[in-house]
DNA sequence: TCTTCAGTTTGGTATGACAAAAATATTCGG
DNA sequence: CCGAATATTTTTGTCATACCAAACTGAAGA
């Protein structure tokens, strides 16, 4: 019973519009930073009125397939993994309003890092282990600075889904912190917690060097169990 | 610098009409169901023009809060996991037709997976390990009916997505049928491979029965990989 | 060359119209 | 009196047109 929202019986004139231009975009004919032409040029060449032309532009832009700022000219985008994920969190969002939403995607968030540790531990290479190095530095050297803690400490995340050398894997990393960050953000931040924090990084990094993934699970876990209960002191979100 | 496409500057006068109705949908004033108010109706009590009214209502529609097929009025539909990852399914799409997209999905599905089985060998309860050999037996009954034997190999994986009692996992494994189903339904299938698929089951349900979380992501490895080789001779995606 | 400013283009919105399909009311047969 | 066929009214999809304000363009001026 999958349907997409163009995928049906009868479809509208705009269909034809979206599915021209989508080929175009797809095959290089408009290229990424391209402006769509002036819809009343659209209008011309396609034979349909502005209406259907100006439907088949927000369509598009509610898909990332175009940037349509108000009063400019769409531009057109040509979609990697981040602007895809990037053009679904209005819908991301609302999975953060329904009862447990925010616990939920935390969850599972925890399930994948705890899978990228023991990968990380498996088979992260000697530039791998430098660059989780430099970010712990980098986090060390920041827990006097809450902001810049923050950052790092994303930073040092960030690392981990950077070595399975899956395009996928750093956009949704970048959504994580996207979405979670507006939960994340409000939250009291003292040196002594990124002092713990920052240990709970430590051991991580220190149990993918040992290359044993048990331990790291165990320590990722231990870390962002902890992170969940400083989330959940601090809100009522359920 | 993330911003939502509705995100910007200045706003259309659509965007008020898109917030109004998201508040009623979120807030149950506008039930699951529902359809929306005709739009010579909702003119007259936003007074908006119906143009606006129909691009808001559209918006809408990309985003997956109603359903909208053409002619009939739009349903509204409270966004369930499964809705919200339904209305991204064509921005999803695209990043199957980048190089590499289905094996980078793919991988991402194998680590997913990876890390389910053993979610499972160590935390399965009695009631899941039912359903586990119910999906396993069916799956053995089908093996000389390949569309049958196709359905329960789904089966048996979407069990695994039930097991950690996280609401979006169902609804991962959906969509990654969804999108690879496309990829792979073309496949020969034969009552061979169905044998083999079969047994690669089978030896998984075992090796989450004896609680062994490494020899039965091993397995679960092994299945999947042996199921890429499968696509990966009949399509030249690379 | 850079700035300023007027004229032109273009997107956002409103209106009105009409065909075709859907929803509803009505009539007819049992 | 009830259900089916039919007529009527809504409602949506599309088009055409118009107007405003913002963005763009190019020429004039510093």
């Amino acid at each position: 019973m999958t349907r997409t929202v163009t995928d049906n019986a009868q479809h509208r004139a705009a269909d034809n519009l979206i599915l021209t231009f989508e080929r175009q975009i797809l095959d290089g004919t408009l290229k990424d930073g391209d402006p769509l032409p002036p819809e009343r040029e659209i209008v011309h060449t396609y034979g349909v009125s502005r209406t259907v032309v100006r439907e088949a532009v927000l369509a598009l832009s509610n898909r990332g397939l175009v940037e349509a700022r108000p009063r400019f000219r769409p531009v057109v985008r040509t979609p990697g993994y981040d602007a895809a994920i990037q053009a679904v969190s209005s819908v991301a969002s609302r999975l953060l309003s329904v009862p447990g939403g925010v616990r939920n995607l935390f969850d599972l968030r925890i399930m994948m890092e705890a899978a990228l540790v023991r990968e990380a531990a498996l088979h992260a290479n000697r530039d791998h282990i430098r660059r989780l190095q430099d970010a712990l530095d980098d986090n060390a050297n920041a827990i006097d600075n809450s902001q810049r803690f923050f950052e790092t400490d994303i930073a040092f995340h960030a690392v981990l889904y950077d070595i399975p050398d899956n395009p996928v894997l750093p956009s949704i990393h970048k959504a994580y912190t996207d979405w979670l960050t507006v939960h994340w953000a409000k939250m009291p931040r003292h040196t002594e917690r990124n002092q713990l924090n920052y240990a709970s990084h430590k051991r991580i990094f220190e149990m993918i060097l040992l290359r044993d993934p048990d331990k790291a699970e165990t320590a990722l876990r231990d870390h962002l169990d902890d992170a969940w209960r400083q989330v959940r002191e601090t809100f009522t979100d359920q």
